[in-house]
DNA sequence: CCCAATAGTATCATTCATGATACTATGTGC
DNA sequence: GCACATAGTATCATGAATGATACTATTGGG
């Protein structure tokens, strides 16, 4: 009665971008990393523009892949608290090399290009 | 006369992400860089399963980029030339790093769950 | 004169990810 | 017995990314 399900890739860092390529993920994940153990309501209010479902649909998938830690507490009302795996550790190498990157990207072609601006929000 | 853009993100990762983030991007990338200059029809041989429009349109948004130069040979019939610019080559490290991390993921994670199979092409 | 080879465009259809909005369950304190 | 706080679900709508398929321009060789 197990769903089977079978997730093709046509190489190794396809998976690793499907695993945080959600549109919060890194975000989520990078949170998590540099602050440690948040609740839901915490993690909502770092991300203003998420929205309920969407904040809950990356965290379960996040979970399913085991990146993130679910832990319930069973209290009215309720709370939840989200840390990271080790797996979810991990990443965070990953992550940082691709926010220095970013970085410099910004500061050399972003300076060229007249007709493109690119902005952190 | 110049039509103005603005990328917005919300960390300079996200901008990473989203260079490199296409269906069909990162492999492409990869190609380039182990395997040097190629052409078109060369790249289109290698990724079976993309149409021409999608390896054209990919090209185009990693040319807009920035990450690869193409060269044309005002020839008939055709030849163009694709190839790495300094930013795509400084970006294979990272998808190095993404690479080892999915393999890993695999040899761990991939052999845990019973109901899910990671499968590479 | 017609065909093959290459690197594309053009048009339409479909799928998937994301978003907006409203609703739910529950125990506590007033 | 009512409102409040938290962590969600449910439903519907939208838009972006991708895919299928057909068409184009060019010219050297037969």
């Amino acid at each position: 009665m197990t769903k089977e399900s079978v997730r093709e890739f046509n190489c190794e860092k396809e998976l690793t971008l499907a695993l945080i390529g959600g549109k919060w993920k890194m975000i989520i994940l990078w949170h998590l990393g540099k602050e440690g153990t948040k609740r839901f309501g915490e993690l909502k209010r770092m991300l203003p523009k998420i929205t309920q479902k969407m904040l809950t649909k990356q965290l379960r998938e996040l979970e399913e892949d085991e990146l993130i830690h679910r832990e319930v507490y069973r209290v009215v009302p309720p709370k939840v608290e989200y840390s990271l795996t080790e797996h979810g550790e991990s990443l965070i190498p990953i992550l940082e090399s691709m926010y220095q990157w970013g970085r410099a990207y910004i500061d050399t072609v972003g300076k060229e290009k007249e007709d493109v601006h690119y902005s952190i929000l």
